[in-house]
DNA sequence: GCCAACGTTGGC
DNA sequence: GCCAACGTTGGC
């Protein structure tokens, strides 16, 4: 495993933009926008091309970790923060130092059966992973390579 | 639809 | 700098 790789989870509600919509895309890439919370933001700025990333779907029924992909380009401004047509607009960002920033992901590959909240939490070797944490809303975290290594086994243990 | 657990805003 | 009010997230 290459040195310096990091590991993230990134929620996305399925009826916005699900892992589908994501290998469905042009060259299965997408501008990460929308993100409007400083530690979620400080977070992907700190994210390497390479990195990879586990793509969880928030607000489904069951709430699952879907997949995986991967950042193919570095923190850079969230164009939306400065649409006012945009549901994210943000009138007090300065265009001369944009206050967000998105990060280009790509798709990589949808686990044969999704990943339940409940499974996870079924985990012992999970326990203390911030998406099951009560109350957690981080958008975007970070995950450790122990908690990586684990959800991808459960991925090659769960399939129909 | 409910509500706990946040994060942000703004009066003081 | 405190903190009450408010808005949002997201599981249930």
């Amino acid at each position: 495993m290459a040195e310096g790789r990091h590991y993230w989870l990134m929620k996305s509600e399925p009826n916005v933009f699900s892992l589908d919509d994501l290998a469905q895309a042009p060259k299965q890439t997408t501008a990460w926008d929308g993100v409007r919370n400083y530690q979620a933001r400080n977070f992907m700025r700190t994210m390497k091309t390479g990195d990879q990333v586990l793509f969880y779907h928030s607000n489904a029924q069951p709430p699952c970790v879907m997949g995986v992909a991967e950042v193919v380009k570095p923190a850079y401004p969230d164009p939306t923060q400065f649409d006012p047509h945009d549901a994210h607009y943000d009138p007090a960002s300065p265009t001369d130092q944009p206050r967000w920033d998105v990060v280009d992901i790509r798709f990589v590959r949808k686990f044969d059966v999704p990943l339940s909240l409940d499974l996870l939490r079924g985990q012992a070797s999970l326990n203390g992973m911030e998406l099951l944490r009560k109350g957690s809303r981080l958008s975007v975290q970070p995950v450790k390579p122990s908690e990586w290594n684990e959800i991808l086994r459960l991925a090659r243990t769960h399939r129909d």
